[in-house]
DNA sequence: GTCTATACACCGATAGAC
DNA sequence: GTCTATCGGTGTATAGAC
């Protein structure tokens, strides 16, 4: 339908982003959507055919933009501390929470995180392998596991402390800054 | 309102759980739980003055059956194992997306999921206490950061396995066994 | 305790004019 | 491309009878 990328679909999108992170998918109309960025309900509906479909793209555009951020840090001079800082600070633990919600009822949407997982574990274990390659670990973990271990610890980490929990987090951090002065030494 | 803890009031829980479960919580409504119990809606409002409360009672009832199972897996032989199926295997993701999305706008949710993750957290706190008492570990981490890592994998293990993405898991599980094995041992 | 009936608001989606 | 207007449906919550 309506030109995707164009000026409304984008202000569309963040529109319907804020209102997910502030008062969640429940508040997320059409309705809300227009008056939010000062248009009619009905013009929604000429940028997306649904509201479901609205919420698939918005999520498309986020894990682009995530990737994109990621692929840059892999590049950067000490990718692993990067792609950890990203990783913990980027998204708003809120909208993860609500899209992995979504995900259990639009099909489409569970689909696209599907992709968005696999891609940036891919690019991270890239980066991990390269990392182990240069400076290898005596640890039971390889690439794969410790990509996993760290993407589960961002996302633990980022929301219980969004929640005011942190019960145990200083130590994790602890742990991991000793790793990476390990495996990517700063000097 | 209603009393609590009587048929009715499990009943409508147990419906609500189920809805949440498998259709999310756009459907959570006092009408579908009324139907599905075969019960007219205005009952609902009976046990429960607002959905959020009910949506409040549910997960409380949640997060005491599971903290009594973890309470009960801390005195088992090998406590550490049986915490981690049961954080592993227990609680449908899928519920555990919907409350955390619930919590971002429901005051009383919020509360009482700080309350469980910060209960849970004590008492796997304490069990690895016990254990790295009997058999120190040379690694970085102590009881609370192993306590949080343990958690977070259960975590995002549970989460991709119903996804259907698995990119890094038998590594994690392996060596998992393998700390397992070292700091509980079998024979 | 359980029901019928209802007030009132909001939603998704579409018809069709300009 | 943007609008007015509207249909049909569903939601929360309450009044009040039995």
């Amino acid at each position: 339908m309506g030109p995707e990328g164009s000026d409304n679909w984008h202000a569309m999108l963040d529109g319907a982003a804020a209102i997910l992170r502030e008062e969640g998918h429940a508040a997320l109309t059409s309705r809300r959507v227009a008056e939010r960025i000062g248009v009619k309900q009905r013009l929604v509906y000429y940028y997306f055919r649904t509201m479901d479909e609205l919420v698939v793209s918005l999520f498309r555009r986020m894990a682009e933009r995530e990737l994109a951020r990621l692929a840059e840090a892999a590049e950067s001079a000490r990718p692993l501390r990067a792609i950890w800082d990203i990783s913990l600070h980027s998204t708003d633990s809120r909208l993860i929470a609500e899209f992995m919600a979504l995900a259990n009822r639009i099909d489409g949407l569970q689909r696209e995180v599907i992709r968005f997982i696999e891609q940036a574990r891919t690019l991270e274990v890239a980066v991990l392998d390269r990392a182990l390659a240069r400076k290898p670990q005596a640890g039971r973990l390889g690439a794969a596991g410790l990509a996993v271990t760290i993407t589960s610890l961002a996302l633990l980490l980022s929301r219980e402390n969004q929640l005011g929990v942190d019960a145990g987090h200083a130590e994790v951090l602890g742990a991991l800054a000793a790793f990476f002065d390990e495996i990517e030494p700063v000097a």
